[in-house]
DNA sequence: CATTAAGTGAAGTCGTGGCTTCAGTATCTA
DNA sequence: TAGATACTGAAGCCACGACTTCACTTAATG
């Protein structure tokens, strides 16, 4: 099951997605729970909800009317791996130049 | 000096943007030089390198009517740094759950 | 100096994404 | 069983983003 790394990326750039993110590791929560904060319509929690679902960031299961949303850790796995892909060749890149300048690093 | 995380998920959001970012990682490209590979006007790259060099990813240095782009480390580190803070919360979450049944935990 | 090359700026097109409303469908509770 | 609760699906609105074209500026080159 892999993931596509623009979808991954997309839904982190929300910042509605990400507040979702934030309540979620506080503990499982409801649609409805994670609306009232937010100040959107539950619909719209649950077109997010779908997308992080699909990327991997969130794992539901209704039981009964309510759907319970909690954390998943394959979206999060896939921005650590692109890191640590890209970290090398970031650092390769970074080190060559800095043979030739001055290393200001911010 | 601090990057719109925001934005810096959004610019690793798109395809192009990334493939620009894997073309420096080879080492410093003219704009022109970019566009060719890529199958996209030069405007297109010029506004995506601008994308880029907002969110901390690229540094771009102009000599004579060449514009010279090479990657640079904020944006990434701002997505390290973003992993980082959160992989705790992620991995403590999916650790309680471990132990317990889904039920609201209030 | 004239011509070509490299890039910029402004404007417009087109598709997608985030959001809403509204009308359902289950499910729980009094 | 009636009514409230918790969502779901479809449709539409609107803004923004990726891209293009075209006109332009600036720089290298014969």
């Amino acid at each position: 099951m892999n993931l596509d790394i623009d979808r991954v990326f997309q839904a982190l750039g929300d910042p509605t997605r990400r507040a979702i993110l934030d309540c979620l590791s506080l503990g499982p929560q409801s649609v409805s729970r994670l609306a009232e904060p937010l100040g959107v319509t539950i619909t719209a929690i649950g077109q997010h909800l779908q997308v992080l679902e699909e990327t991997g960031f969130v794992r539901t299961d209704k039981v009964g009317r309510v759907r319970s949303c909690r954390l998943e850790s394959a979206g999060f796995k896939a921005v650590e791996q692109w890191a640590t892909e890209h970290r090398t060749a970031w650092e390769r890149r970074l080190d060559t130049l800095g043979r030739l300048l001055v290393e200001d690093t911010d």
